[in-house]
DNA sequence: GATTGGATAAATGGATACAAAAATATTTCG
DNA sequence: CGAAATATTTTTGTATCCATTTATCCAATC
């Protein structure tokens, strides 16, 4: 979550709610593998509570497609096929282009030395590792979407995010350093400033429906249809 | 649901997934306003179970957007603001648009036929009352996404048809007939008749555009902010 | 008379308990 | 020795129960 960590200053929420962003953070970073198990057991007693709860946020992370949900046959971790990855990109593509063409008026030359301050903190992240890279870049395109002022449309768009994250991280970590990816958001920014919001849009469109080819490939490797064969 | 009855095929589902069926048709079909609450105890009693399979499925329902839950609160239908039903429609537009661009591929004399037959139903029952009009107008867009093989960017699309049906409902009450729809819904054939994505997609986001002011208007009156003054 | 405080009632959240289903291990028979 | 059938274990789904929180009502005070 790149700017909506003001959600967790209340601290004492409910039992389900701190199951819900537990396994959430556990799925970001990477702790479960698409097709791993969850038991509802096992998470109650780490974080100290009993299944209700856990079953409770299980729902709502099936929702967000991060789970898989079967009757009578438990919670595994969902994984993407190469299409679904590839469809989840597209759908990112003509959503953040929309939050871009809205966010367009809102754009000043504070707010585009923002967007440079957080590129050259993208940057420097990626070069201690994947983590803070995929932290980082999820906050630039976060500001951007922030932008936008539609708080819909910012939920849809994280969601999809907190889908692909995982892969995001494998891909990072296979090519080293993406060295494209500093190209593609500068001109990002350079369509930003141009302050053409149909141009804007396109750009995000291209820049997002050119990773996707990259990681879909790093990713078909590992290849496991939805729950590894089904089992 | 215009297309995906066939899930209810299989009739012993858990009690969880009949109440959440069971409270999603009735939030469609209007049964409940925005602001009211949902007693747990009661649907319970209504679907024969208890209270559990209920909240879990309460659950679900807040994430899908069709009702929102806060602690020790209980679970009230959720209303949009005039802001939040248009945001609705933007998204709507970008992500119909691609599935008309996504489809156009698909499209042959046959399915243009099909379509054409659709929309005429969707005509004949404008004359019978909103229920019906509604759900064949949903058919209509619904088969168009279809085409786009895309089941994520189709269950999305669902969620936001879901979320908006109660409103196109008092809409299509207040205009009698609306007159226009008739030929938008030509147009968009004649869109995808030309074999052009590009052009399709437009005259998509055009036309779902377009729908958005008009239902904001007639909406405006009963405007209630998301619980009705946050109670 | 309005507002605040407290007591009571209602409803929610969560844990335990129990029943049903699935997965696993075991045995039996070919 | 292998396959099928059965018994056992594990796990999931649901109901009931209790604790905590919130809402309602009434009284006391300003």
């Amino acid at each position: 979550m790149p700017s909506s960590f003001s959600a967790e200053l209340r601290a004492s929420a409910t039992a389900e709610e701190e199951a819900y962003r537990h396994i959430q953070r556990a799925l970001r970073l990477g702790r479960y593998k698409p097709g791993d198990r969850l038991i509802p057991e096992d998470i109650a007693a780490e974080i100290g509570m009993s299944r209700m709860p856990v079953r409770e946020a299980f729902r709502r992370l099936a929702s967000d497609g991060l789970v898989v949900l079967r009757p009578n046959r438990g919670c595994i971790v969902a994984g993407l096929t190469v299409d679904e990855l590839y469809e989840t990109f597209e759908m990112r593509s003509v959503l953040e282009g929309l939050a871009v063409r809205l966010a367009m008026p809102r754009i000043d030359e504070d707010e585009l030395e923002e967007l440079e301050r957080l590129l050259e903190r993208m940057e420097r992240a990626g070069r201690s590792g994947s983590n803070d890279w995929v932290v980082r870049h999820q906050e630039f395109h976060g500001r951007i979407c922030a932008l936008s002022q539609r708080p819909k449309l910012m939920h849809q768009i994280a969601a999809l995010h907190a889908v692909i994250e995982p892969y995001m991280r494998i891909w990072f970590d296979y090519v080293e350093k993406p060295l494209s990816a500093r190209d593609e958001h500068a001109a990002l920014i350079a369509a930003l400033r141009s302050g053409d919001a149909r141009h804007a849009e396109q750009v995000m469109q291209d820049h997002i429906l050119d990773t996707a080819p990259i990681l879909v490939e790093f990713v078909t490797p590992s290849r496991r249809q939805t729950p590894a064969g089904e089992k």
